[in-house]
DNA sequence: GCGTTATACATAAGAATATTATGTATTATT
DNA sequence: AATAATACATAATATTCTTATGTATAACGC
């Protein structure tokens, strides 16, 4: 898994860290490959997250706290999972409220064109 | 005009150039601050476009060839309308439908959350 | 008439964020 | 047995903005 299928390569610019968050408060214990899917069945295959720019976001929000990881092992494959930490969950309330808006804000922009 | 009043900071990044066409869609002609004005009153002011931003790719679009530019006086002050090229109309297509489903997929993430 | 805000363009240094390429290794499928 | 899928990782490079700065005219309030 190397590519994005399509045009978000650009678009997906900033976007990256508040999916992740988003898909995290809902689904409480994640680990990035899951991550990757579970993204590419909600948009319908739409949007493949690459590797390259998951997993140091995922270090990222750990180094700030945001994220606790906890490392398990699958046959002989590790697997880490991450949790939104007491001060993650405080702190993302308003990157997803932003992150929403903003969609809105695109949305009206879009909308707009149609009338 | 410096900044921009909230968190499309960062995300706004790669959807600049598709909010532009977009609006130079609609708007057949349009100048640089009247895009960030007209991006300003659609979005209720939530997202006011840099001119760092905007004129470079203003710049960059009519490099490319999919903007031409006619510059007026108004009074002694020099104002640049931008236009779609033939090329430009073709060309913006594809980038305003994958736009489109861009917002559509993060649409998809975000109330996948509220299910 | 003077200061402030709005209009209108521009560019450059630096930061942030992602792409692309590559690497390692296990497990499942054909 | 070979290929694809799972699962992690990092580094060089590219892209795209932010922030800061610059220039100048026009409008508005007082």
């Amino acid at each position: 898994m190397y590519y994005c299928l399509m045009y978000s390569k650009e678009l997906i610019k900033g976007t990256l860290q508040p999916i992740v968050l988003t898909l995290l408060k809902e689904n409480k214990r994640m680990y990035g490959y899951e991550i990757t899917q579970k993204v590419k069945e909600i948009t319908h295959n739409k949007i493949e997250l690459t590797e390259g720019a998951l997993y140091p976001t995922l270090h990222k929000l750990e180094a700030d706290g945001i994220l606790t990881v906890e490392k398990t092992l699958i046959g002989k494959r590790i697997r880490k999972y991450y949790t939104l930490t007491q001060k993650g969950h405080s702190a993302i309330e308003q990157t997803i409220q932003d992150f929403s808006e903003f969609i809105q804000s695109m949305n009206l922009i879009l909308k707009h064109q149609l009338r």
